[in-house]
DNA sequence: CAGTGGTCTAGACCACCAC
DNA sequence: TGGTGGTCTAGACCACTGC
């Protein structure tokens, strides 16, 4: 009685596991899997198509399937002004230390431009301006129309040579216009420090982590498989006005990232 | 020239969100389907599985193909004191008030034990007892066994009908021993607020937010697809003194939550 | 029992890659 | 050009449901 090709997975996910098959390395191919398992192709196919979506081995076409190389990886959401201010807008500290020690090397590529089109859904949230929950602060009286220009400050980051993160960050173009948030380097406390030297300092902020489909160019940029989803984090950073001064959109393999919030309250 | 199994899972997509099969209804069988868009059953199996993993629908063997009826639920992770009493260490409150607005009625089951027995890793928790990170809290002077011997409250949540969330928490007996965290209800404040009269609150927080597949009884309860995955939030929450007072395992259909994490930084 | 989905096969054609 | 995966088909058998 031959295998299914749940079984299969499971038995190929062992193998992974136990090394048998090493990280970067090719797997055999389906053909002789299929041989191997005394299976048809489509079988083998169905079993690989598992472990894709798990984000344990990688497949191109033409050339073969490979076992993933990079580890899991976690993602420190931070919750605290003074890490906030030191990590400069974007979890770079904690990640790079993460993975120097794993032996990678972190590199982000930054692309800033200045422009009038963005999703409606995240103009919507400069437009509108509302805090989010009612205990949030209050509106901004003097509320401008931020979505008319924004500074887009788009990060590719890499782990060596893989991709592991994209990250899109809008600002209000009548805050973030003439400062260093316009440029490639930031400088010292990154953005959130020019943020608050100009008067917007980010004290209220939201994270709305959804599991999605990746869009084309994600998927193409992050090597992502047809079975794969990303993580999306949409960070908002308010003012203590209430004034949205940023707009973060982090997108990341699913399959690769765990995201750890921490908190402590006001009498720790 | 037919068309291939992304496409007509797209065409199927569309329809769903176009309202052309209504949440609830039936879809076509696998046969009728196949016949329509005049390819082999095979392929709109397929395409049917990509929906299953987007948790668009929701198959029954013997039954047939049905539309999901439940939207996409938040859930609102709190972090703040305040909130944290009211909510009674689950997002109860908001949820609730969501679903209600949706005209679903929660309900949730909990089941209390006293147990020796705990997953590896969550005795791991307990018996180290070291705060995460450098800036966490310091270690207890005083750490006992907390591995020895745990109360669990293992919760099962319904949106109507449709089970939508499992949590699992963990406390440790010479704590919550006696306390009304032995009981079903534990009374106003909830779980915290017991703790916190044991002279254990809990000020520092932590969640682990992961993707994976679900274990068996997990897929049951949730009736979860061969396709769909699970986000567990790891939440682990600390007194002063860095121990480990609570370890809540919270488990639901990656496909169906959103999360949300909200905070206010110090001088807010 | 009839209808539904779960799964498998054997063979096939294609696109893509490396040589 | 040969090897790799992507995808499709036609037919088949099975397990499960509801009548």
């Amino acid at each position: 009685m031959p295998l299914g090709y749940h079984a299969i997975a499971g038995e190929l996910r062992a193998r992974i596991e136990r090394g048998q098959y090493e990280p970067g390395s090719r797997l055999p191919a389906e053909d002789a899997l299929a041989r191997e398992f005394t299976v048809s192709r489509q079988t083998v196919n169905k079993a690989l198509l598992r472990l894709r979506a798990e984000g344990l081995i990688r497949v191109e076409r033409g050339v073969g399937t490979t076992v993933r190389e990079l580890p899991m990886l976690e993602s420190h959401r931070i919750t605290r002004q003074q890490a906030q201010r030191r990590e400069a807008g974007n979890a770079r500290g904690a990640f790079q230390a993460e993975l120097a020690e794993l032996g990678y090397e972190t590199r982000s590529e930054v692309e800033i431009t200045r422009e009038l089109r963005a999703p409606a859904h995240i103009l919507g949230i400069f437009v509108t301006d509302e805090p989010p929950e009612g205990q949030g602060p209050k509106r901004d009286p003097q509320r401008t129309d931020i979505g008319h220009q924004a500074v887009i400050r788009a990060r590719k980051m890499y782990a060596g040579d893989v991709p592991v993160q994209l990250a899109t960050g809008w600002y209000p173009a009548d805050i973030a216009q003439g400062t260093a948030i316009e440029d490639q380097d930031t400088g010292p406390g990154g953005t959130y420090s020019r943020l608050a030297e100009a008067g917007h300092a980010a004290v209220h902020f939201s994270e709305r982590v959804t599991l999605r489909m990746p869009a084309e160019d994600e998927a193409g940029f992050l090597r992502l498989d047809t079975e794969q989803r990303v993580i999306e984090v949409e960070r908002v950073a308010r003012n203590t006005r209430g004034r949205a001064v940023e707009v973060n959109v982090i997108v990341m393999p699913a399959h690769q990232w765990r995201l750890v919030y921490e908190w402590t309250t006001e009498e720790g």
